[in-house]
DNA sequence: CTGTTATTTCAGAAAATACTGAAAACTCAA
DNA sequence: TTGAGTTTTCAGTATTTTCTGAAATAACAG
């Protein structure tokens, strides 16, 4: 490996927190690498670039594709594939809470829908569903928001999130505006 | 494993999701095993009813402590430690955030602010610094926005996220409630 | 103290995951 | 259709992680 000082801080950190996050260390250094390249990447340069065998960064180009993070495209009279990493932060985060939810939170969501649907047949079942309802409702509330949150646009959801808990007043304020607006006649 | 038919079909599910959060089986499968616990249980239980061994039950519970996950209480008369998994569901997503946070996010941004303090030597790393740069704002927003919102209580942040995107709209009528309150010399 | 019960540590076995090189499959220009 | 360039697959190997049993440590009642 043979990058830049502060590229190379960046993909190592990336290679080392990836299995915190879920990621093997190649695909977290690979993901890393396209994120502050200037120009896409073949999967040559990137094994050259981050000392992996070809059959690896292939896989795990692949990863990334699966999960929506790289984007292949085609440089004219060039018949090798380039990958690049999308650019907006906040399109990533959009992109990263999408997948996640589907792989880590729908599975948990349809078990729990199909156990809610059973009769518990011992009384220690009677109180695991109870629980298993309390995870439900928690779980569907949480992506109902996402559903609503992914919906807005980005500096929409900015301006929100600086408010932060400043919402909540405007929330406690919101039934005496109704009043206010009313007795005005607007 | 001898489990009630519902129990059984939630530990093994938290067992096999548990690859995909980043824990193991085993840790999984004792903190479903505890969440529907209608009371707390001793290693020596849990390794019966999961059918492991005293050891890994030792460790798996170390590591459900280490995330706050579960409590160690003792019974009157009994020195064997028990464990129990809190109830309520807004605690358990609380302490969740706030541990993945720390240990998932907090040492990117630590990263980031160090690599943003240095001068970039070579033109590739000016383009990373950029890149890094927005990666650094867009995760500092969110976890300033996180912190706002952990203080917030449960039932607040239930009627916040019920409204969703309605959310929006309160926003958007700022300005204009301000206005009218003010007219109306309230 | 001493003996009993409970918990933790740890070295090694078992299992799961990651990685490689070679071969197969694919793509496309000529 | 051929063949050079490119990507993918896959069987085997290496590495990492998980799990166990045995031994060490700790806690405490008598």
């Amino acid at each position: 490996m043979n990058l830049p000082p502060l590229t190379q801080r960046f993909v190592l950190h990336f290679g080392e927190m990836g299995s915190r996050w879920g990621i093997n260390r190649t695909v977290g250094q690979i993901y890393a690498l396209l994120y502050v390249s200037p120009k896409p990447l073949n999967a040559d340069q990137v094994g050259e670039a981050l000392a992996f065998s070809r059959s690896n960064v292939s896989m795990g180009l692949k990863e990334l594709q699966s999960w929506n993070l790289v984007r292949l495209i085609h440089q004219p009279n060039d018949r090798r594939e380039y990958f690049q990493a999308p650019e907006d932060v906040w399109a990533i985060f959009r992109t990263l809470a999408a997948e996640r939810r589907k792989r880590e939170i729908d599975p948990t969501l349809s078990m729990l829908r199909d156990a809610l649907m059973e009769q518990p047949s011992v009384a220690e079942d009677i109180h695991a569903q109870a629980r298993m309802q309390q995870m439900h409702a928690f779980i569907e509330l949480m992506t109902d928001w996402l559903d609503d949150v992914q919906k807005m646009d980005s500096a929409t959801l900015a301006s929100l999130m600086k408010m932060g808990s400043k919402v909540q007043k405007l929330l406690e304020m919101k039934d005496r505006v109704r009043q206010v607006v009313k007795n005005a006649h607007i």
